[in-house]
DNA sequence: GTCTCTTGACAATGGCATTGTCAGGGTTCT
DNA sequence: AGAACCCTGACAATGCCATTGTCAAGAGAC
């Protein structure tokens, strides 16, 4: 049993006020950017939603077009669907910077995140123990740095 | 002397009164575009803005994006950028309807504005015949339904 | 000389993003 | 059982953005 599988970015682990933590957020906005399509994490069989690594990196990934870009919603819709749709890496060649920058604050956040968890971190038993795969997860995540949960893929609620 | 060359897309002959005009905008929102570096139309020598019939086009699809996607100015902005870097052509594979419909706007209204120029349609001489070339329009605008003026690449007012 | 254009500024309106809260009900763990 | 958390859905406040509109002072076009 490899240390590896546990720190893999796409095993949802963190619950809904933990990743809001992580990533500054109100637990309303994840649940925001959820229904507008940008973010689908992982849910338990009891409908608990549970965010990995690379849900909190796509979460820091609409941070920094949003509020350093001055993007809205719709527009990092967009973003992301032809991230999907033309072979990833778009955003990418066009914001290395940002990148550089959304991913540094993610190890970072994730890593303080590891060291003290203030609200639940080790809540009892691993909670990706017992998933639901209910999502659209198509078990890929081949991407790097965005990727993780593609939920333009799935449902849309709002055109 | 060819008529052809008088249907020349990019030949800059509309004043900005009559741009709005043509695509049912407030000449203040024009030049809103402009300052954000959506974009730059040619100017005469004398300083007076003209806009050609892809910068109508190019408007057509802000007014597109922004009214029937949401998308705010700077996600057209990247969005801009993007089909500047990558080879044009991203925005159309991905909103096939939208392109449709867009041009097929743009055709009406041309024509609607050739067929009975209200304002100023035939104001003397030929607008473009004296043109300034002042902006940064690289005498190329080689691609088919945006393009136009590439204002990202000039000068960006905003970041 | 009159009309339209230029820039710059100010303001009003409506819409979006984010945070916050409340209610009613289910889940997890002690 | 009880506490603490999660779920959905709704409502509201705040602040920012997009668009339209106007005014002023100056210059170009006919």
């Amino acid at each position: 049993m490899q240390r590896r599988l546990e720190r893999d970015p796409s095993r949802p682990v963190y619950v809904i006020s933990v990743a809001a933590e992580i990533v500054s957020v109100h637990p309303r906005t994840l649940r925001i950017y959820e229904d507008e399509g940008l973010l689908c994490p992982a849910r338990t069989p009891t409908n608990i939603r549970l965010y990995s690594e690379n849900d909190v990196r796509r979460v820091l990934w609409i941070r920094h077009l949003t509020r350093d870009r001055g993007i809205n919603l719709a527009g990092v819709r967009i973003l992301f669907e032809l991230e999907e749709r033309l072979g990833k890496r778009i955003l990418e060649a066009l914001f290395d910077e940002g990148i550089r920058e959304s991913e540094a604050r993610a190890e970072e956040a994730v890593r303080s995140a590891y060291r003290a968890g203030p609200t639940g971190d080790d809540h009892g038993k691993d909670p990706a123990t017992d998933l639901a795969s209910t999502a659209t997860t198509g078990a890929s995540t081949p991407a790097t740095t965005l990727a993780s949960t593609p939920a333009t893929t799935g449902r849309r609620p709002r055109q």
